[in-house]
DNA sequence: TCTAGTTACTTTCTTTTTGCAAGTCACTTG
DNA sequence: CAAGTGACTTGCAAAAAGAAAGTAACTAGA
């Protein structure tokens, strides 16, 4: 019973000790608490961002390219979590000509850091949810759209 | 031109090959797209539903249990999280004692096989997120708490 | 040159989801 | 018998999502 009051503090207590509210020094995390799902899930936790993501990592670089996937991602969200991963530094926009001005987003090392947590997502996806495109297959497209320029 | 045309025709042609609506066999996926990540994500992708599967595999098993994480989830979306995790088949939920009636919710084969998605995403963390507590200390709780009953 | 089309967005508006607070109900413990 | 606990539900305001249309800069074709 007072050990269960103890589990439950486990992580506030972490918490405390982590929080540059208490330490002062480093940047520290700004989000819900210190686990790392948590604040992983702070930029990454909704419907349509590690969609991108996975466009990035199969090898598209532009907003329309995203807007064309077939979840159909609206358009102003789109941009919302654009400019989102580009400031959190997943993502770096480049304009990549001139008249007419065209811009290319690519993932930076943070962002193709993201690949090992889409694999096991691709994983457990097959293993779980019929009907979804198996790995390997995936793995072939993206091989196709980089060979390509 | 016409490549660019077909590149971002290649899901929507694979959707189309494997859509149970022209096959006509097994129930298939009911999502965005049969992509493996979109699939996950239409039942994970929020800020809470990999927290809720954080706890589990940190031992935790009752709805008081997941309320008093440090993240702080607000009740009702958590009664609405665990309803939409057993009705996918992720975790099971069962009364281990009546007079006072008091239920355990346990990962199912399903729910425990996310471990890698979560790992990856703690690795990410870790590396990208300063101030997360490091996977051998969530490892080590996660230890601690299950010696414990 | 006029028209239609493309890329990369922004704006507006409606609907849905979130988050907070409070309430409920069955029981237990002092 | 009053206060507390576990497991929720309900009500409501605020935030986010989603659909649709609009904008701006430029190109390519009739």
């Amino acid at each position: 019973m007072l050990l269960a009051f103890y589990k439950s503090l486990v992580w506030c207590y972490v918490n405390s000790m982590i929080d540059s509210k208490n330490t002062g020094k480093g940047k520290g995390v700004d989000g819900r608490s210190p686990c790392p799902v948590a604040c992983s899930l702070d930029l990454l936790g909704d419907k349509w961002t590690l969609l991108v993501v996975r466009d990035l990592l199969l090898g598209k670089t532009t907003y329309t390219g995203f807007q064309r996937s077939p979840e159909g991602i609206p358009t102003n969200i789109l941009a919302e979590r654009l400019k989102r991963l580009q400031a959190a530094g997943i993502i770096e926009k480049s304009q990549y000509q001139e008249r007419p001005v065209r811009y290319a987003y690519r993932l930076t090392e943070k962002g193709r850091d993201l690949q090992p947590v889409l694999l096991a997502m691709i994983d457990w996806g097959n293993k779980h949810i019929p009907g979804t495109v198996p790995r390997a297959e995936i793995e072939a497209m993206a091989q196709r759209l980089s060979e390509e320029k």
